[in-house]
Order: C-alpha cells, then sequence, then structure tokens
DNA sequence: ATGTGCGCACTCA
DNA sequence: TGAGTGCGCACAT
C-alpha cells in the first residue's frame, strides 16, 4: 500500500523538483516528500531505491551529482531518430505504470513484468540509452528481484536502502560525514546523505568503462555495466568479472551518494558522457555475485567498510576536485 | 527558513 | 539549432 504511495509521492516530486529546473537529488526528494506527505527521509529513501530497482525511477549522474529521473519521462536527446526508442521507452513507461500498482507491490504479477521489462531493456537497452541505463542499477537489482519479488524487499533492511541507490551511486560518504553512521543511511538518513553529497562533493565518477560505449548512448555506461547483462546472471558475472575491479570500490552502500562524489572525484575519467547512468552494477560486483548465486544478500558489511574507505581515503581530489574539470557527468558507477 | 519560479548557461545530438 | 538539465537568484509563504 502505502509503496504504490510512495511511489506517486517520489514521482511526483520528481516531476515538481523538475518542473522547477531544481535537480531532483535524493535530498530535495526527500525534503519534498516529508513535506508534503510526512514521511520519513530514510523511508523515501528505501522507497526509492526500489523505484530505481523496478527501474521506475532512473538515477543518474548528471554534472557530477547524482539526480533522479522518471524513466517514464527520460528520454533525453539521443532517441530521436530512433523510433523504436521512443517506442520502447512508451512501452515501459506503460509498464512501469501498471506495474506501479502491482510491481510494487510484489504481487505476483509483477513477475511477468519484470521479465518483460527486462527483456525491454536489454534489448532495447541500446535504444533507451539513457533511460535504460540508468536503471541498470536497479535493473540488476531487478534481476535479484525476480527471485524474489518485490522490489525491495531487502530495502526495507537497512542495508537495503542503502545498497542499490547508493551503493550505486555512492561509493561513501566523502566527507565522511558520519562515520559512525556508517552503515545505513539511515539514521543519517538520506538527507544526510544527500546533504553529504553536496558537500563533499565533487563530482566525478568512476567510469568505467569505455567511453565508447557511450557513443551508442549515453547509456552506454558501459557495457560491463550494461543492464541487460545484469538480466542474465551468468551473464553478470562474466561482465562482472571481467570489468569490475575498480568500481567494485566505489560502491558503498549506504554511503550513498555522498561518498559518490568523492569517489566519484577520484577516479574521474574525462571520458564520460554527460548524462549517464549511474550503474551500480559495477559498484554492485560484489553484490551481483551473491545474486547470482541466488540473492543478492544485500550485504550489509560493505557499508561500514565503504564508508571507511572511501572515506579514509581522501582524495585531495575532493577538493580539488575540480578535476571533474569536464562539466559532463559520468557516469557513476 | 523553506518552497517556488525562472533566466540563463551548459551540454549534446 | 533544439532540447534537456540545473545553477543561482529573486520572490513567496
Amino acid at each position: 500500500m502505502s509503496e504504490s504511495k510512495y511511489r506517486e509521492w517520489i514521482l511526483d516530486t520528481i516531476d515538481s523538483l523538475r518542473s522547477r529546473k531544481a535537480r531532483p537529488d535524493l535530498e530535495r526528494i526527500c525534503r519534498m516528500v516529508r513535506r508534503r506527505h510526512g514521511s520519513e527521509p530514510e523511508r523515501t529513501c528505501a522507497e526509492l531505491e526500489k523505484l530505481i530497482q523496478e527501474q521506475t525511477v532512473l538515477k543518474v549522474n548528471y554534472k557530477g551529482s547524482i539526480s533522479y529521473r522518471n524513466a517514464a519521462k527520460v528520454q533525453r536527446r539521443s532517441r530521436k531518430k530512433d523510433d523504436v526508442s521512443l517506442a520502447t521507452a512508451a512501452r515501459r513507461s506503460a509498464m512501469e505504470e501498471a506495474s506501479h500498482s502491482d510491481l510494487s507491490n510484489g504481487d505476483s504479477a509483477f513477475g511477468a513484468v519484470d521479465q518483460d521489462e527486462e527483456d525491454l531493456e536489454v534489448d532495447t537497452s541500446m535504444a533507451m540509452d539513457t533511460d535504460s541505463n540508468p536503471d541498470e542499477e536497479g535493473a540488476e537489482e531487478s534481476r535479484d528481484g525476480q527471485d524474489r519479488p518485490s522490489p525491495s524487499p531487502a530495502c526495507e533492511d537497512t542495508t537495503v536502502q542503502c545498497a542499490p541507490v547508493q551503493a550505486v551511486s555512492a561509493p561513501c560518504s566523502p566527507s565522511g560525514s558520519r562515520p559512525s553512521s556508517g552503515p545505513n543511511c539511515s539514521s543519517g538518513s538520506a538527507l544526510d546523505c544527500a546533504a553529504s553529497q553536496k558537500a563533499g562533493e565533487k563530482p566525478n565518477s568512476l567510469p568505467p568503462s569505455s567511453p565508447r560505449a557511450l557513443t551508442h548512448n549515453e547509456l552506454a555506461y558501459d557495457s560491463a555495466v550494461s543492464p541487460v547483462e545484469g538480466q542474465h546472471p551468468g551473464m553478470q558475472r562474466d561482465k562482472v568479472e571481467s570489468k569490475p575491479v575498480d568500481h567494485s570500490r566505489a560502491t558503498s552502500p549506504c554511503a550513498s551518494t555522498i561518498g559518490k562524489k568523492e569517489a566519484e572525484s577520484r577516479v574521474e575519467d574525462s571520458s564520460l558522457s554527460p548524462d549517464q547512468l549511474v550503474p551500480d552494477s559495477i559498484a554492485r560486483l560484489d553484490e551481483v555475485r551473491n545474486v547470482s548465486d541466488g540473492r543478492l544478500l544485500k550485504v550489509s558489511l560493505p557499508p561500514e567498510n565503504c564508508t571507511f574507505k572511501k572515506i579514509n581515503t581522501p582524495f585531495t581530489a575532493a577538493e580539488g576536485g575540480l578535476l571533474n574539470g569536464s562539466a559532463g557527468d559520468e557516469v557513476s558507477s
């Protein structure tokens, strides 16, 4: 029940922020939801992750910061030509909407839906590009989701919340904002996380891959990341194994956005393209693996570790952060 | 203090 | 050149 509500709230909030020309970031989303509906930031954060997993919401690293998009609306540049993509997108949206009701709930239906979506994404992933990619994070997880029906089963756990989103994007809080809370964003909560993002931040991203991928679409995020892969466990693994490496570090669940920036800062390549999604997948390689095994365990530990790590590992960059120089954005993970 | 509206610059296809 | 995005500011509450 609430899930669907949250979905609406979150999507609505994202739309609202966008229409206001404000970056739909975690902090703003949580704040607005809290203001409007009184829901706790933590909860909002968790729900948001779920939506990301479901691909209802896309997490993207834009201009060095994480933004959330309404997947149903995202299309962005790439597509023009491809009708296909549009179509796909449309379909997706439709599905999403449809799924809104069920998916979130995790009804049986959703299994099917998911698949479809996945397929779409996969197949179309190329087309979708940005759109889909961003989801990747979600995608992967969603895969998991297959096993486990609902989108965010785990989320509820503290681990979860942080996991997806954060993981993806945020490696950990940069400023070390709160080591103590480390593990989950929870207490610090989204807001904190978000806040931290801002604070610390510098954008960056880890570019996993090669720019070329981007060529196709921004989504390229990287082949590694590619959502698609995620779909098949086996594939995932391969990919994961193959590329992963760096990313793994980056990820840290809870730290969430916060960390991300740091991470980004350090890593930054310039190659990235602007909107890139933030594929968690990479980040979460570990998780993924787990998944392949059976499902992911959300991994609780990581957070702390990550957090600390990241925190500890300061990069001068952070400050210097400017590294990013490039305006673009990068894909996050 | 917080939310909102919007001009403007940026980036990309 | 058109479109999407978000910063930064001014204004509203």
